[in-house]
DNA sequence: AATAAATTAGACCATTTAGTCTAATTTAAG
DNA sequence: CTTAAATTAGACTAAATGGTCTAATTTATT
């Protein structure tokens, strides 16, 4: 038996798939509200705003995505290049990312612009999958042990990147094509 | 003496500065017609539309903005990844991509996902500067030549990813610093 | 100068937008 | 069971939105 989910979640839920595919200026409350099923009053007794809305889809939604898809645990005596490439090679299996690139990156790119708590916010879980990337490099005795943070910004940038190409015209395969190079480089740093 | 620009080229650059910035659904009407300060009759006089005003400001705005940055012109007996990798760096010279990154991939990110005519539209730019990359690549004699469009599509990726982390946060530094090792590995990819 | 065509001008309109308000209902607590 | 608090419900509002319409004006042509 399923209990039912909160009013508040299925906001959440709902907002989130929206922005996804349509942006933030591009859904309305009226399609939010629609899609979950939720009269106007109870939305608004739960939130402030759109921004309020939208915003605690980033914090309570996307954050934890992130983290989790980032998680980039090190599996015993692994080599930490592999365990970043194997997330790199993760992505190709979620279509979503195939399809509509990362949904930080793409309410980063609408938002970041034009809002500073939107530009904060995302930042802030931007600079902490950065950071575990970069740690792991760290950890790994590179050739150039300085290069770090911005081989982990390279790494972020370009996956980032290959997903953001022409979202209808993505495939996997063209993600693994691109993506190839940057593992061969990473590859090449080893030891 | 300066002649005056004509309106359609008004309301051209207008929109071109305003979608750049805060994207299409970020931008109404009203704020192109005042930043143009031209009368909503006179821009449904030359526009059926807002969506025609904007796939107009991609086709002749955005495209030959990309084309003439993108001209990868070979000098004299330069080694072709040079000439790849001057745009490259080329790249860092420019204060509104440093800030706001590639207005292709911005207006890419919001609409190819929900309007076929802007995906149709934004990929056949892509597609011409992505060409380019890999007709340059394949003069090249690279070790692996079957790689050249892969690659191609490796490099925009990097940049535009790049270019695309936090833009608030950006700064030509850190665009550097990142595509450094894009730099490097087309290096590794002479003779 | 007379006429036709191109363009400008902006008041106006229907719809959608985010957000408010009050009443009804459900839930929790004693 | 009673009462208070939490939540739902949705009609309503003011502003903004993209777009239309007709009249005035400018420009080109004869």
């Amino acid at each position: 038996m399923k209990t039912k989910k909160p009013t508040r979640d299925k906001i959440l839920d709902a907002t989130f798939k929206l922005v996804y595919v349509h942006g933030y200026n591009g859904t309305s409350m009226d399609m939010i509200l629609k899609m979950c099923a939720v009269p106007k009053g109870s939305l608004y007794y739960h939130f402030l705003s759109k921004k309020d809305v939208v915003l605690a889809v980033v914090k309570e939604r996307i954050s934890p995505r992130m983290n989790d898809f980032y998680e980039l645990k090190q599996i015993s005596d692994e080599h930490e290049i592999n365990t970043i490439i194997n997330t790199i090679l993760k992505v190709s299996q979620k279509q979503d990312l195939i399809k509509y690139g990362c949904p930080l990156n793409r309410l980063n790119q609408e938002m970041s612009p034009v809002d500073e708590d939107f530009d904060r916010e995302i930042n802030l879980i931007y600079l902490n999958i950065k950071n575990k990337i970069k740690v792991l490099l760290e950890n790994s005795n590179l050739q150039n042990q300085k290069e770090c943070d911005s081989l982990s910004e390279f790494i972020v940038g370009t996956v980032w990147g290959s997903l953001s190409l022409s979202p209808n015209q993505s495939s996997k395969q063209r993600y693994l094509d691109s993506i190839k190079h940057l593992i061969i480089y990473l590859k090449s740093l080893k030891k």
